[in-house]
DNA sequence: AGTCACTTGATTGTCGACAATAAAGTTTGG
DNA sequence: CCAAACTTTATTGTCGACAATCAAGTGACT
């Protein structure tokens, strides 16, 4: 149940379900839901790229129909935007939006902070400490030299423990929702700089020692300052 | 323009675009979409209903083609659920998730109060002072007497009219999704009692002279405490 | 009677085909 | 040479049919 900030093909912000990776036998319009969205997310299909019906069709090797039923999610999740009768393309946010988006992370993480911090035990104090640790795990492998690529060691978000730990799987959703389409403008951004990665680690730190004493509305205060920082740093 | 928090066809927060009501060469999926959802938020077809897509299919005397693609995008707004193979019913929101929503809505629109306030000029005070008169017409109209059915006076939501003044289409989008699953509970409810939407009226009007001051923090706060109200207003 | 395997029934997943639509390209008239 | 109407062409919208899948009902066996 190690979900990963660094890992574009996951979600972010996951409820608890176990997701079995690679499901056999699930549907094709799932399976190319899937994996439009990751590709979408990675930047694998650019922004503003325009795609068609029985483009993705003869692609994927599949019919039309489950091909509709993906791109018609996709659209819901404002992922993809349709021109009617002239293809569809990946939407494109605008530096006003990505503001947006951040905006809206505040006032929903900080939410979460404070309905965690109630909620704090023994096994959600080890939960984010596991968190911490591994996202320090990553950063050393990359100042070692490590690449950002598919082999690089899991890094469980301590974000997504906090929402997790929050226990709303409303908000959840909607994190799970507004982050996966930030993440496709920041995660290549982020990668690069473990300069960057090691100062989210210290406003991280913070953030779960607030959240380890109980103490709801510092932790609240420190991840908007933290969400904050992290838009200003985008140079 | 004028959005209604009164009447379940319509949703509460909309973003500016015209929405052209009877749009006759609409995609039948689309129709669909907006019928389905109009019939779940209204309680038309009642939450924990149980649909499959043939009898959809028959009922509105379409294939079910279009049918199918109207579910999967209730399904991604989560306003119904499938089980695998076995029909897929209207979500029912548990006490438990109502009140996640409610928690949602404080945050969100807070924020949006906080980006209202220093956007408030001489045509959005109107547009607030437009929306507290329409909502005190519909009191006088209901106190008098007058039943809550469609030929009821127009209400434009307050809520509505800061959302669009906050200009963030992705906080409106979020507000929307949130708020349209919320509606279903609340719409019948609250269109009983007079004595609850006058009280509501006075919070409002706090709210509005706070932003026509352009006191975002007093706005954002009022807000807050007015929609933990209204929670707490619901027996 | 209880339990297990099988059959049945209904529903979903997928496909290929056809009609509707709108944009791009072509022709024709001034 | 330009503009307007027409034709072409690619794409979307919709349909009916078939295969896959699972739940419930049926019957045989212990």
């Amino acid at each position: 149940m190690t979900q990963d900030w660094g890992h574009p093909v996951e979600r972010v912000y996951t409820s608890g379900e176990i997701q079995t990776v690679g499901d056999e036998n699930a549907p094709q319009s799932e399976r190319l839901y899937e994996l439009l969205s990751s590709a979408i997310i990675s930047g694998e299909i650019a922004p503003g790229a325009s795609m068609t019906e029985p483009g993705l069709a003869q692609r994927y090797g599949v019919s039309r129909a489950p091909v509709r039923e993906a791109l018609r999610r996709l659209e819901e999740r404002q992922l993809i935007e349709r021109s009617a009768y002239r293809g569809m393309r990946v939407v494109e946010l605008s530096p006003g939006m990505v503001e947006e988006l951040y905006e809206i992370r505040e006032a929903l993480e900080s939410l979460a902070c404070r309905r965690a911090a109630s909620r704090v035990g023994g096994a959600e104090a080890a939960l984010l400490k596991d968190a911490l640790a591994s996202e320090r795990a990553y950063i050393r492998y990359r100042v070692g030299g490590g690449e950002a690529n598919a082999s690089a060691p899991t890094v469980s978000s301590v974000h997504s423990v906090i929402a997790r730990i929050a226990d709303n799987s409303e908000l959840l959703n909607l994190l799970d929702g507004a982050i996966w389409r930030l993440l496709r403008a920041e995660y290549w951004r982020r990668i690069k700089r473990p300069d960057e990665l090691r100062q989210s680690y210290l406003e991280h730190a913070g953030i779960v020692r607030a959240l380890t004493q109980r103490d709801g509305e510092l932790a609240a205060l420190l991840m908007q300052r933290h969400i904050r920082m992290t838009f200003q740093r985008r140079r």
